[in-house]
DNA sequence: ATTATAATACTTGTATACAAGTATACTCGT
DNA sequence: ACGAGTATACTTGTATACAAGTATTATAAT
């Protein structure tokens, strides 16, 4: 029925994914982007039909999106909860918390060829800056941390980052988007945050990465305030809109 | 085609469930169990014929289970993964980690009326050592945890105890099972372990805390050696069978 | 005997159909 | 005008059907 404009996540992150993949990357965007308003309620059969797909898939993403709590599974409808400022900051706490469980586990162990992988990706991002490709670098960024969780081989902790990407991974997709083009100078920190980093983990030196830690959500939070404010544009003019 | 005996997950717990959740309660039952050995290959259709069931309930719960991290789901079948002793220790990482946080945060609030909710489950907890009802010493066990941990209204805190729990549960519940009856001092010793959890939240006792979370890993670490070695017995004795 | 190829039986993912239950709206009685 | 009760249109959960793809097995050729 609806197309409603383009689609917000990078088609080519899904040249496998399924439909219910597609539909669950998508509709979380547009939860996250705030194109689709918290307290909206959802219902399957639309959503199908908007997607012009069948409930299967869309019951699919529904299942995930709830997992993420972005959505509320109840009786009839899926109440979107979105996600505030609030829910940015917890998400960064998640992050906190299983990056510092991962840094003790790491100090333990041999990081040598952590660290050439963590050192490409940096390289990565800094040909995506080079080349103005916001999509890229917020995908090298939740690789680097990924890399870095993975790399202690933790099944729960791996649990854990599986089920908070999603949600980051979109949000910080959408940050780079909005602040790209207009400030360098933040990139570059970004990426000597990512420097910074790794020292931490090559040295093993808690102190160091506890302040990238910090820097780095810092860095973050210094965006929230811009995407929510872009959300709040979004939401007036849907106002005004229907005035 | 074939019930392979009773349900492992309490009926009663199940009032409300819908076909998708039991069949999910009682797979995971039986991997955890070692009912359903690991390496083990589930079909949807062949599930779906044992249960006698359609396909749409067993997707949702291997979609679950391989959420949970105790299957693994592939192009064809979906393979068992279960739990191994890391798995189990990795999951008490993950309670360590967030029940440290969350005792952070409730240092910062008022903590009467939850330290009321948590007196209430310890004496339904002795009731239920009372009755011998090791079910629902189990369940109450797990809900002493869940309380504390939403009492902070952390919804990514909640969202990792949500993905925790239902693996946590069922493997509390299997332990308890086995140990009710022979090992009464254990569980006046976890009765005890719980009073002295509600006094570090009541006197905001950091340390006690700890000692108190590392007590009720230790009593945990004991049981799963049992677990483990009933599991082999499991295996050996279907082994024979075999022959 | 071995290898290549084709047929078959199984797999998942999606679409559709059906059943049971719930909210909304409407009608009828007062 | 207003409330009780019914009809209707929606909701989810489950079952079934279909399509596309993959492993396996059997057959045929060398």
């Amino acid at each position: 029925m609806n197309e409603s404009g383009d689609s917000l996540y990078p088609a080519k992150w899904l040249s496998k994914a399924s439909t219910g993949e597609r539909v669950t990357c998508e509709l979380r965007m547009r939860i996250i982007s705030g194109l689709i308003e918290s307290g909206t309620i959802l219902s399957e059969n639309k959503l199908a039909a908007e997607y012009n797909v069948s409930r299967s898939p869309i019951r699919e993403a529904l299942k995930v999106l709830a997992n993420e709590n972005l959505i509320r599974l109840e009786r009839m409808g899926a109440v979107v909860t979105g996600i505030t400022e609030k829910e940015v900051e917890e998400i960064y706490d998640v992050r906190l918390l299983i990056e510092t469980f991962v840094f003790e586990r790491l100090v333990k162990i041999d990081t040598a060829e952590l660290e050439r992988e963590l050192n490409k990706i940096l390289e990565m991002m800094q040909i995506a800056i080079k080349y103005k490709d916001a999509d890229e670098f917020a995908f090298q960024d939740v690789l680097f941390h990924e890399t870095i969780i993975r790399a202690i081989n933790h099944s729960y902790i791996t649990m854990i980052w599986n089920n908070t990407k999603p949600v980051m991974e979109s949000f910080i997709l959408l940050s780079m988007r909005m602040h790209f083009n207009e400030k360098y100078d933040d990139l570059s920190r970004i990426v000597k945050n990512h420097e910074l980093y790794i020292d931490a983990i090559s040295t093993k030196n808690r102190d160091i990465m506890i302040q990238s830690l910090h820097q780095n959500f810092d860095d973050v939070q210094g965006k929230v305030d811009d995407l929510w404010m872009s959300q709040q544009m979004l939401s007036s003019a849907r106002e005004q809109e229907k005035e």
